[in-house]
DNA sequence: TTGCTCCTCACGTCACGTGAGGTGGC
DNA sequence: TTGCTCCTCACGTCACGTGAGGTGGC
């Protein structure tokens, strides 16, 4: 038979603060063998130090006060505490869903505001190589109000499966402004055939988008004030003595983020043409052009 | 200019309760656009709704009031947030690792405990067939009150990579009570190279251990009365024309939990003895027993 | 008048932490 | 006497939720 501890003493052996034992105290979960009736003092026994013990156990693993105080009341062995545990792992485990959520959000709103760091920069005609890749895309006839509520039936239908900046296909050979015909996309990872077959149920177009030699210009600002873009895309084109593959691209570099719908006029977009060498220099520039 | 709306109304434009909204004007997160000198009421205008949009977004990410009052104070765009997204998501990822951590004790828990209901049934001698597994075991000479410490040096050295319930094989060929030659391990999944030379310098063995044909014995009760298991396994094996390879083995499906220590009369231990075809009748029992 | 919307306290939640102010024994 | 350990309030944390009790306009 041990001395008794005093609660300074008895902290020390279970690696728990006074205070957090005067709690348990008062919650009736660790209750003293003895209290001094003069002086009010708490001393423990060395049942209490395997009572906290199993406390402390519990606690790493997230539960409740009031369930430890069950599971104390009910259990002597961790088989009988079987029913509790299993609905704390139910608890975690929805935390937990919850959270991945939370981190791929973060992520890809500071993946997406580090690309568009880095985009920004270079601010006159660029001849690159666009490589192909995957889509969801809804095609329509109409007005660009539309277009964000087609990144929304996108967003939904598609979930957490982007990858990279929203874009846009433009299929017109002249300006329509209330009459277009375009295409939203979002460029998507792979898709297991279940999903591709449930997105392309709801009449979205799952597909890979050529790549090939391209001229691109970054515009800065209103997608209303685009025109001088393409103007100047096509001027190069021309100079250039390349003919330009309809359908065009925009890809919206910054737009409205997740969180501020931000000023326009810090919207960044990319303009891509692509382009093939023109064998006959009259048609060597679209007919239609704004 | 849209009219003013009440704050039931625009409870149900931003989707947040009443109560959600007077708090947020207290904290001045969210403050009404004119507030009824007469009869108190609040009144919000659209540009609250934007505020309001924001402040959804940001909560839905978990950010802390504070933070979200400082993020509205300095940011008009996802760009200028940036910062303070990263700290968030360094403060998400911890919790996710520590809710993965508990998730897989919680796991180790319950999956230990069903298994040991299940092989608590059959109470006789059995004769299976045991498979190989890789195990990380310590050998020592001495006594058994060791084998306490060296689960806890196996435990903290290999972290979470086990598999199912440890064990301990027993080299003596003889009754040694302080003096004895055993090896307690735990099963483990496949490690990686690196992982794996860690723990070896650690003075821990890792390898496979043989399966076979073996004859089992389920024990229930404290470790110290399960000499009548090994007469009875030696018995069956003599019965039977086998000879038992050293070293024997034991299970222990449940033993101390890992909350409760749990009352050892309850403890499941199955000992294992490895046997084959004994060749000469006269050394169908190995020299030393019980 | 009844019903509806709104208001302001005040208190509860969860597991303690943080003082303030005081006591008892070496 | 000083220093140490212990004590009991009382209040704060975080983001609201839950009443209680009351008001003003249709």
């Amino acid at each position: 038979v041990s001395r008794l501890l005093s609660i300074g003493e008895f902290s020390k052996v279970t690696h728990l603060t006074v205070k957090t034992l005067r709690h348990y105290h008062e919650r009736g979960l660790l209750i003293p063998a003895r209290i001094d009736a003069q002086t009010g003092y708490r001393y423990y026994d060395d049942c209490a130090i395997e009572r906290a013990a199993v406390i402390a156990a519990l606690k790493d693993l997230e539960v409740p006060l009031d369930d430890i105080l069950e599971i104390l009341a009910a259990c002597s062995d961790d088989d009988d505490a079987l029913e509790f545990l299993e609905r704390q792992r139910e608890r975690i485990r929805e935390r937990l869903e919850k959270l991945k959520r939370v981190n791929t959000s973060l992520d890809r709103i500071i993946t997406t505001q580090r690309e568009a760091r880095n985009l920004m920069i270079h601010q006159e005609v660029v001849e690159q190589q666009i490589s192909s890749f995957l889509i969801a895309a809804i095609r329509v006839r109409g007005s660009f109000d539309q277009v964000g509520d087609i990144y929304k039936r996108l967003g939904r239908a598609i979930g957490f499966g982007l990858s990279g900046s929203p874009g846009m296909l433009v299929y017109d050979e002249e300006y329509r402004p209330g009459d277009s015909d375009f295409e939203p996309y979002f460029p998507i990872k792979d898709l297991k055939e279940a999903k591709r077959e449930k997105i392309i149920a709801q009449g979205i177009s799952v597909r890979e988008i050529a790549g090939g030699r391209a001229l691109t210009l970054i515009h800065c600002g209103p997608y209303d004030k685009v025109s001088p873009t393409y103007a100047k895309l096509f001027q190069a084109a021309r100079t250039r003595n390349l003919n330009v593959r309809l359908p065009t691209r925009e890809v919206y570099i910054k737009g409205p983020g997740m969180i501020f719908k931000g000023n326009p006029e810090n919207y960044v977009t990319e303009v891509q043409m692509l382009v093939e060498e023109a064998r006959d220099e009259a048609t060597a520039v679209p007919p239609g052009q704004l």
